[in-house]
DNA sequence: TTGTAAGCGTTATCAA
DNA sequence: TTGATAACGCTTACAA
C-alpha cells in the first residue's frame, strides 16, 4: 500500500497541489465545483493529508503536553487526574487542540519532553532545578507550572495549600484534639519535612503555622509525623501499622482524601469507630469524600478549575500572548462528619 | 529569538548536519570527543531536536491516540478513564510512546481523527458504521477497538460483559427479588433497549437473559428499565425520582457503579436503608464500590488490563505484526453487602 | 482563480 | 569516519 499524498489527489483531480491543499484548508478560494470534486477523489482514495507534515509547516501541532512527575503509579489511580484532565480537555476542545500526556520515557522525563510532538507544556509538580525543568527551557516552547512552588517568568497555578491545611488543622485543634498524627504523602525527603518542596511544603507549613498557635509542635510525641503514599491501599496500611503500635492518636491529619479513604475502610474493618474512637480528616476532597461513611472533613480545591485555567492560560501564551502571572486558587475547609471531641 | 536548528549546531562545530544526527541518534558512530562536543554546544545554545520533523522522516512520532467517545464529561469525571489510562502508560512507558487523548474537535471527530500525530489509535467505545470509523480507515494507520461490538479484520479487546450482567442479575433474582429497576447507562436510543449497541447491548442480554430463566420479562411493570447517564449525580438524581413515584422496587440493578454509588448516597440521606429496605448491585467495580456504605455487590472487570492489553497490542501491529484478534476479557461476579432478600 | 516553487528541520542514502 | 544531497508531504508567498 503505497502512500497517498497531496500529489496524487492533484494528479488525479487535474489541478495542483495548491488547490488540493485549500480545497482542505481554505475552501472559500475555490470554485465550490472543484472543491467537491477534490473532496470527493479524495475519500475515494482515501487520503487525509498527513498531520506530521502540516505541522513541519504550519510550526503547530495543536497538541498541549502534560507532564506528568515521576510516579504516574501515585497520580493516576487516584480521581485527581481525571479531574484535572477534565478541566483541561474542556478548553481543549472548545478551541480545537489535543491533549498529549507525557509519561517519562524508559524512566527519563528529559527525552519525553524532548520528543514531545506538542505546542506547549503543562507541568503538574514539576519542581524548579530539577532535569525537566531544564530540558523544557530547552525546548523553547510555552509551559506553564501547575502545584510548583513558582518560578519567575513563567506563569503559574497554584491552590491556597497553606491556607487550607491551617483551616483544616485549628478545626481539628478546636475540637479538643492535642494526640494526633500527621499522614503526609511519601516525598524523597521522607520525613524530612523541613526539606519538603512544592504542595507538600505549603501544606506541611499550614498544618505547623495552626500548631503552633496552639502551642504544639511537631515533637514525634503528642504530634507525630507518618508518611505513605497517596493511594487507598498505603492508607489502609499505614492505619494497621499506626493501631498497632503502642500511642494511639485521637485524631489523625492526612495530606490527601485517598489516605484518608484508605484508613477510614481500614478502620472500620478492624472496628474502630469513626469519629467516636478516632477523628479523622484530608485534603482535595475528592467525589469520594462525600460519600465514604462517615464524610470526610477535608479541604475542597478546585481541581477541574486548576486544569481549565492552566490550560487557558497555556494557549494563550501558545497564541503568542505573554502572561507569566501567578494565579493562586482558593481552598475551603468542608465540614461533615469525621471529626467530633476526643473521648474521655 | 530566532529558532536554532541541526544547521546552527553543525555550524558551531565545524561538522556537518549527518553528524550532529548521529551524536543524537547513533552516537556510537562518532569519536566520543565529537559527540561531546556536539551536545554540549547544544547545550549551550539550548538546541533539541525538532521532533515534527524527525517525525517527518522517520515515519513515526512516538504517540499512540486514545479516541475518548463524543461524551467526555461523561467518561472522564469516572474513575474508569484514570484506570484505563493506567494500564495503557504503563506499557506505553517501557515502550517509550506518549499517550494522545483525542477528544472531539468542535464536536467533530472525524477532524479529530485525521490532526492527531499518532501512530496508531485506541478507541474506546467507538461503533462501526459511524463517521469516526470511516475516518480511522482514511489514516490507514493501525487502530485497535475497546468496548465496540468487533469489526472484521480489527483487533479488539472486549469483556464478557453479557456473561458479567447474566450472574449479577441471576444473584438478585435467585435472593428472591421479583419487582426491579434495571438502570442503563443513557444512550442515543433512549429506552429502545432492542436497538442497543456495544457494551449496552451485551449488558443487556445478560439480564435479559438471567430473567428468562425466571420467566421474567421487561414488561414495565415487574421489571421497569429506566436510563440515566453514568454519574454519580446522575444516579442521585433518578433514585429520588423513582422513590418518588408510585410503586418502589425491591432491587435495582444498575448498569455502572458510578450510578449506583450515587443510588446509594441519595438512599441513604432519604432515610432508605440498604440492603434491608433496597437492594442494589452495580457493574465495573470501581474503587469506591468496596468503600461505600454497604460495600457494593457488583461485577468487577479487569479494566487496568484492558488497557495494557490494548496498548500492547496497537504497538505490536505499529511495529508490524499484523494480528487482528478480537480478546474477550473475564468479569466475575463480586459479592459484597448490598443485596437481601426482600422484606416481607 | 490557479499554479510554480521555495521552504520547514530532520533523517537516510551513498559517495568520498 | 564524515559529508553532500536527496527525500519526507505539506503550506504559502508570489506569479501567472
Amino acid at each position: 500500500m503505497p502512500k497517498i499524498t497531496i500529489n496524487d489527489i492533484a494528479k488525479k483531480a487535474g489541478v495542483s497541489k495548491t488547490s488540493v491543499s485549500y480545497a482542505f484548508n481554505d475552501p472559500g478560494r475555490l470554485p465550490k465545483e472543484t472543491v467537491q470534486r477534490i473532496l470527493e477523489i479524495a475519500k475515494e482514495i482515501r487520503y487525509v493529508p498527513n498531520p506530521i507534515a502540516r505541522s513541519m509547516t504550519t510550526g503547530r501541532t495543536g497538541a498541549l503536553g502534560v507532564l506528568l512527575p515521576m510516579s504516574i503509579p501515585e497520580i493516576i489511580p487516584s480521581p485527581f487526574l481525571s479531574e484535572f484532565l477534565f478541566g483541561i480537555s474542556e478548553v481543549c476542545t472548545e478551541v480545537g487542540f489535543s491533549i498529549m500526556l507525557v509519561p517519562p520515557i524508559m524512566g527519563s522525563m528529559e527525552q519525553a519532553i524532548s520528543n514531545a510532538a506538542v505546542d506547549g507544556f503543562i507541568t503538574l509538580g514539576v519542581e524548579e532545578n530539577t532535569e525537566a525543568m531544564v530540558m523544557l527551557r530547552r525546548r523553547n516552547i510555552p509551559f506553564i507550572t501547575v502545584d510548583s512552588d513558582p518560578i519567575a517568568g513563567v506563569p503559574a497555578v497554584n491552590i491556597e495549600d497553606e491556607v487550607g491545611a491551617r483551616a483544616v488543622m485549628d478545626y481539628v485543634l478546636k475540637a479538643g484534639h492535642r494526640n494526633l498524627v500527621i499522614i503526609a504523602i511519601k516525598s524523597e525527603t521522607p520525613c524530612r519535612f523541613q526539606e519538603y518542596v512544592g504542595t507538600l511544603r505549603q501544606r506541611m507549613n499550614g498544618y505547623l503555622s495552626a500548631l503552633e498557635n496552639f502551642d504544639l509542635e511537631l515533637d514525634g510525641d503528642q504530634v507525630r509525623l507518618l508518611e505513605c503514599e497517596s493511594t487507598v491501599s498505603a492508607g489502609q496500611e499505614i492505619f494497621k501499622h499506626l493501631w498497632n503500635s503502642q500511642t494511639k492518636p485521637t485524631a489523625i491529619v492526612a495530606m490527601s482524601d485517598v489516605i484518608a479513604v484508605g484508613i477510614i475502610s481500614a478502620a472500620k474493618e478492624q472496628g474502630v469507630r469513626i469519629p467516636a474512637d478516632l477523628s479523622i480528616v484530608g485534603f482535595d476532597d475528592i467525589p469520594i469524600a462525600s460519600i465514604v461513611f462517615p464524610a470526610l472533613t477535608t479541604v475542597s480545591q478546585p481541581i477541574y478549575g486548576k486544569g481549565e485555567l492552566a490550560a487557558t492560560l497555556l494557549i494563550q501564551n501558545i497564541k503568542g500572548k505573554h502572561k507569566d502571572a501567578h494565579h493562586i486558587l482558593p481552598t475551603k475547609l468542608i465540614i461533615r462528619e469525621s471529626v467530633r471531641p476526643p473521648a474521655t
